[in-house]
DNA sequence: CAAATAAAATGAACGGTGTTCAGTAAAGCA
DNA sequence: TGCTTTACTGAACACCGTTCATTTTATTTG
């Protein structure tokens, strides 16, 4: 019976076809500019059609949500071969602004859009790898403290705090709050903050 | 001739009708699920008319942008009279995260949204207010460092950090992304990493 | 192989959106 | 009173996400 696992990988490819598309397209003009009429103009189907591999609209937004934390991950993992728990945290910090400095889309619909969760709340596994970076950024920090970086014995208010503070500089990018500096040296003056930040939680400040 | 002047005030209280049924949904249910066809309704107008005193929708958002920025600065007016630069710092910092966790339609329209800047980006003064409110900052930030509290001088790098880590900690709280507590216990954390926060630039982490 | 069945794809239709504009009603003026 | 200006209306346009009866295509059965 070759016929129904065939089925099941035309049936794969297809949504991948989709996704394809779908990715091309919220990453080129946005999730709220994209319409499943274009995604469908695109790979050359009815809108119709989308609609049997897809649920609705927010379920592409689920994949993608999904492969996107996967791609943060990835980037979080060049950082644990570096020794120093301090080193490997700023560190960390400077690939999660890179990320989010370079996959704006991305970065967009995993930590900036309310529609997604509002739609697919119910969906828990949403969070799932959301939760695994979380842990990642907890354990580096665990680290700090007990190598006696931080005196402060409190992971999850530092860790939160060192988030915030991240995602607030990459935050005030993609969302062109920085009309107080000249075009062009915007992202330069909010890796400059970043900086400023480690000096801080080197204690230098 | 009274009478332009009566016409005018009449506009002026027309705009005003409209610009409190506009509020009152952007508030209620927010700004994209707010229809011209709502406030029309709202105010027992057919929809037309609303083009007759506000260009598009979007004019509609610019005003309640100044409005909201307006408000703000009255916030953080409230902390002049404090003497200590960095006891009046924090102060600031606290009022700013209130203001965002107790007007969130307004926050999100001021620094997360992103229609209403690509709409009306032509209109510069929409960023006046803006930068009233961020010069607030970077003064207090200048007299935290005159009076010693900051070592390092860089106003500029510095109050762009400290606006990131609170404007961070807000951002997660409006977008939902605080699923790692559990509910009615996640704005407590969030102010938790905000002490954490301060006691980092008070040097005690 | 042909007929019957099952699966896949379609595209018109529904109710919604922001916006425009010809037409109507009211107000101001001579 | 008649004329002009202003205010307002609501139908119409082009879009949106989504549904579903219908048609096309593929597979199974006789």
């Amino acid at each position: 019976m070759g016929i129904t696992e065939r089925k099941e990988r035309e049936k794969a490819e297809m949504k991948r076809l989709i996704m394809d598309a779908a990715r091309k397209l919220f990453i080129e003009q946005g999730f709220e500019k994209t319409s499943i009429r274009n995604i469908a103009d695109e790979i050359e189907y009815s809108p119709g059609t989308i609609y049997l591999y897809y649920k609705d609209k927010s379920e592409l937004l689920f994949d993608l949500h999904q492969e996107s934390f996967q791609k943060l991950i990835e980037q979080f993992q060049r950082v644990l071969n570096i020794r120093d728990p301090f080193e490997r945290l700023i560190t960390m910090g400077r690939y999660y602004m890179q990320y989010g400095f370079e996959n704006p889309e991305l970065y967009e619909l995993m930590f900036l859009m309310s529609s997604p969760i509002e739609t697919v709340e119910c969906r828990e596994e949403i969070w799932e790898d959301g939760h695994v970076a979380f842990d990642m950024l907890r354990n580096i920090v665990r680290e700090c403290i007990q190598a006696g970086y931080f005196k402060i014995d409190d992971v999850e208010g530092t860790s939160m705090m060192i988030w915030a503070a991240v995602h607030g500089l990459v935050t005030i990018h993609l969302r062109k709050r920085t009309t107080m500096f000249r075009e062009g040296e915007r992202i330069p003056r909010l890796e400059h903050a970043y900086e400023r930040f480690v000096e801080l939680i080197k204690g230098k400040i």
